[in-house]
DNA sequence: GCAATAAATAGTATTGATTCCTATTTAGAT
DNA sequence: ATCTAAATAGGAATCAATACTATTTATTGC
């Protein structure tokens, strides 16, 4: 990556910013506002090579659709059905035992996603 | 549901006999092998009532790609990031603690699906 | 500072998976 | 056997994502 574009920044700037869960349609959206001639393709690109670099992450949300976030550590997702909202959980909340099955087996287990789909208190 | 067409029949017996899981256009390639006229559109219509029927599982795979598998009750895939290949995880060999955060938040958690990422022994 | 070189961009075209649409066929009920 | 609703084939339409290209912008070595 050579140095950060002025679109490059804005892109990174929205999701840090941001608390919750952005798709690229809004990345894109925030991005007009303030960078009106901002393309698509440029935002597509950067979140990639953000993605590529770890500054971000990328969450497989509720039908199909990619949602980004900073990148804060291993933690886990909560996805309402009610409302498809998405929220974290965070690590220690949550334990998962992978020790067992590495012993098991030969694979190599680098990475472990949990998400947990349920209800959230609004859609009770 | 009304009763089963003969191309619902031969898109589910696919996927049962089917051990691994399978993605769409496997599933209509082999589909159009035993019945040659069957559309494209048929086939994504009955992945998605045999789903809503508790039939048929769909699983996420790597780079958005959906997969289809028999529905044999909770359990977790592994992914190796090397050749994209999916496998079952039965669900004793990893655990998941949800009860803690159930105690803490008002969050009502219906499903809790858990994917390994890693390295399988043939990329190893 | 200034050319040379490489990376990034805007805008548009293209792709590819999925859904939608419509006339026709098929299966189950009366 | 007829009626009615569901399912189908085939093609058109949609929509997210990627690819392409000419242009702009930044970095590097002088």
């Amino acid at each position: 990556m050579k140095r950060y574009s002025p679109q490059r920044e804005t892109i990174l700037k929205i999701i840090l910013d941001d608390g919750t869960h952005l798709s690229v349609d809004d990345i894109y959206n925030q991005a007009r506002s303030k960078m009106p001639k901002i393309s698509l393709g440029t935002v597509y690109r950067n979140l990639k090579t953000l993605e590529e670099h770890a500054e971000i992450t990328q969450v497989q949300g509720p039908q199909q659709v990619a949602y980004f976030e900073p990148n804060r550590g291993p933690h886990h997702h909560f996805i309402c059905r009610g409302c498809n909202s998405i929220r974290d959980i965070k690590d220690p909340e949550i334990k998962v035992c992978t020790g067992c099955i590495s012993k098991k087996t030969p694979l190599k287990i680098e990475e472990v996603i949990t998400t947990l789909y349920g209800t959230c208190e609004a859609c009770s």
